[in-house]
DNA sequence: TTTACTTGAGTT
DNA sequence: ACTCAAGTAAAT
């Protein structure tokens, strides 16, 4: 027998690399991570397949120094779920494995959860009567009882007793009631599984029925507006994967895993729940996987990389806010949260739910090749009514920095209504521009196409695209002059427009530079929730904030940038956003209504929305994507390429193009220049390709790839590869 | 002549 | 990705 093993290596390796195993170590499985030798590094590597004949020379291979696991940590679903990303993501299958671990156990670690030490009863502890203790130790004799019924105490539990209970346990220990006892602590979240105190209506009735753990494969989508009970079904759905013994993953965008969220699955699901994002540390991120893989954990929430978790007894999967564009990797390893979780599913025959008020095109163009059940939640929780949705023509308004009289009036009418009024800016800072009002020199990052963000609050200039910050000229460095003037519209100045027009009422400002400070999201909006905020300004991240019930108006200050977006998707994410905003207003017993300030009110974008909401918009977007050729109708793939020279990056691309399989099923575009051509001081190219069918563009990707490494225009770029691309900027 | 930095090749 | 050897540019 040959004891040859193929081995994973982070690396710019396509494939596997061969190594021996030696006599002296035991022949690791599919899944175990080994260490290796590559040049005059050693490294963390995964065992991809059993011992097998080797494509290269027998007396090539070097041995592997170390087996690290005893188990394997992947099983084979989750093994083949990585390589298959690996390969139609055309990324390095090495990174991906390791990309899809825990830091510590990339590093080698073992993988193992933290130990906690608990007291545990001793058979003698059963057999003594608490009362016997009652007289000369009565807090011994509290804790035995405790431990009769629970079996055993862990540290956290201690908080519940009276005083420092350390003492009166140790008693327990020297008289042989207890002992302590070393047990995994895996920091799981224990589920209350509290009844509802609401009952499902007809539509979540219908959309739950169609969820089936444990009876195959289906892909429901949930398509609900804001408080019209998706989270409801995932808890009716989890409820039922739980009983049957089955896990859930659940996955969210980053913004979604709120502690609110937690809480209420905690409250309501009957088992235990494992949670996985990055503000984790890395202790907190192992437990929390190894939960997943043993089956410790009966439901996993996740943020993106989650989906390549193990689970051990799989039922269900949930993605949240499917449409969110966080769920694809925007770098490295780039890979759709959401559309490998689907093909998880559909691997392991188990259903899984994809929840939004406003689904992707792709996810509605799946329902419509008959792929998908859609499932629609019309009905608002406690019958709020929908928010009446209302365009604020700006052509020829007076403004005061941005907000139109009639927007002024409105905010007026529904503060003295004792209402709350949000207002949406998707642009931090003062202003965007700052220009000279005499010659009409603009502040210009001198690494990007761009203008510097003016930020009063802390006086300097500031640019969003590569993080570069100055202080503010005191004159033009162009003509002297000092009368440098803020231009457009940023979160900072709305504010001091509404502090000026609303003295009664200071209004908060939230947005990632309010926020900096850890937990003051958090903050800010549990004052909002409780009503000591009355005017609410911010950005997106206000739009995917909490539920805020007394909110009556929601505005958004300026629509137009959406409207004419580089982006093919920029309208999309704009109805998004109305929609997700909209969903803020009206939640309890007063009714809501929603202002839109444009310059282009007749716009069809704007008017679908308005007459037929988000599902006419989407039908008419996907109609145009068809028109038009582009995803979801066809597949694209996006080649970039970057470097600090213009040249360099178009080159490259040429090269790249002429050297490219032909093949008449797929459309190649370009190259040609990013839309914001020079970012932090690098120059950004793209082809674009795109094909009706997946099948043909993948072929083309893997005979084309390989080859782009070996270009000598190569070594003059960054470049990647961008399958399904979520943003074509 | 020494030293610092760039460039290209190779990793099983 | 990382590391090394060979080559080139500037410091001594």
């Amino acid at each position: 027998m040959t004891r040859t093993i193929r081995v994973a290596v982070p690396g710019p390796f396509t494939e596997p690399l061969d190594y021996l195993v030696p006599s002296r170590l035991p022949l690791p499985r599919r899944g175990v991570r080994v260490r290796v030798p590559l040049g005059r590094r050693e490294l963390v590597g995964m065992v991809t397949a059993a011992p097998s004949g080797s494509n290269l020379a027998a007396d090539r291979l070097r041995p592997i120094t170390a087996v690290l696991d005893d188990e394997p940590l992947l099983d084979e679903e989750t093994s083949s779920l990585i390589e298959w990303a690996a390969h139609y993501y055309h990324h390095p299958v090495g990174d991906a494995y390791l990309t899809a671990l825990p830091a510590r156990l990339r590093q080698g670690q073992a993988a193992a959860p933290a130990i906690a030490t608990v007291w545990t009863i001793t058979a003698e502890g059963r057999e003594t009567a608490p009362e016997s203790l009652a007289r000369q130790a009565p807090r011994q004799a509290v804790l035995l009882e405790a431990l009769q019924a629970e079996e055993h105490l862990s540290p956290a539990r201690l908080a519940g007793f009276d005083g420092d209970p350390r003492g009166a346990l140790q008693r327990l220990v020297e008289r042989g009631l207890a002992s302590l006892t070393p047990v995994p602590d895996y920091g799981l979240i224990i589920g209350r599984g509290e009844e509802s105190n609401l009952a499902l209506n007809d539509e979540q009735i219908a959309a739950a029925r169609a969820i089936q753990p444990g009876e195959g494969h289906e892909v429901v989508l949930v398509d609900g507006v804001t408080g019209s009970g998706k989270t409801e079904i995932y808890l009716d759905a989890i409820a039922r994967s739980l009983a049957q013994g089955l896990q859930t993953l659940v996955i969210v965008p980053e913004i979604g895993l709120t502690p609110q969220l937690v809480r209420r699955f905690q409250r309501r699901l009957p088992g235990r729940i494992a949670v996985l994002h990055s503000g984790l540390g890395d202790g907190e991120r192992l437990n929390a996987w190894l939960a997943a893989r043993t089956g410790e954990a009966d439901v996993v929430i996740g943020t993106r990389s989650a989906a390549f978790v193990p689970l051990r007894r799989p039922g269900l999967i949930v993605i949240d806010e499917e449409h969110d564009a966080s769920l694809k990797q925007q770098e490295g390893f780039r890979y759709s949260a959401r559309d490998l979780a689907v093909l998880r599913a559909h691997r392991l025959d188990i259903p899984v739910v994809l929840g939004s008020a406003t689904p992707s095109l792709e996810s509605l163009e799946n329902v419509r090749r008959g792929r998908y059940t859609r499932y629609r939640l019309c009905q608002r929780a406690g019958d709020a009514r929908p928010p009446v949705i209302q365009l604020l023509d700006m052509r020829g308004q007076p403004t005061r920095d941005g907000l139109s009289q009639p927007l002024i009036d409105q905010i007026h009418r529904h503060l003295e209504g004792g209402g709350q009024a949000l207002l949406f800016l998707n642009r931090r800072g003062f202003s965007p521009t700052l220009i000279c009002h005499e010659c009409g020199w603009l502040a210009e990052c001198d690494r990007c196409d761009a203008r510097y963000t003016y930020h009063r609050g802390r006086g300097r200039l500031h640019c969003h695209h590569c993080d570069r910050e100055r202080s503010l000229p005191h004159h033009c460095p162009s003509c002297g002059s000092v009368d440098l003037r803020p231009l457009g519209l940023g979160t900072e100045r709305i504010e001091t427009a509404l502090q000026a027009a609303f003295p009664e009422t200071p209004p908060v400002r939230i947005d990632r530079d309010s926020t900096r400070r850890r937990g003051s999201f958090e903050r800010q909006m549990e004052a909002a929730r409780r009503g000591d905020t009355r005017l609410l300004l911010g950005t997106q991240m206000l739009a995917k904030g909490h539920h805020l019930p007394a909110v009556t108006l929601v505005a958004i200050i300026d629509a137009d940038q959406g409207l004419f977006g580089a982006d093919f998707r920029a309208p999309e994410r704009l109805a998004q956003l109305v929609v997700q905003v909209a969903g803020r207003a009206g939640r309890a017993e007063r009714s809501g209504e929603v202002a839109i300030q444009t310059h282009h009110p007749e716009h069809p974008l704007l008017q679908m929305l308005i007459h037929g909401g988000y599902p006419a918009f989407a039908e008419a977007a996907l109609a145009e994507r068809e028109a038009a050729g582009l995803p979801p109708a066809r597949a694209m793939a996006l080649l970039r390429a970057e470097a600090p020279s213009r040249e360099a990056p178009q080159a490259f691309l040429k090269a790249a193009l002429a050297g490219a399989p032909r093949d008449p099923r797929v459309e190649r575009l370009g190259p040609y220049p990013a839309p914001m051509e020079r970012r932090a001081g690098r120059y950004r190219a793209q082809v674009m390709l795109q094909s009706d069918l997946r099948a043909p563009l993948q072929h083309l990707l893997t005979q084309w790839l390989p080859r782009l490494g070996r270009l000598p225009e190569a070594r003059r770029v960054r470049w990647s590869i961008d399958v399904d691309p979520a943003e074509t900027l």
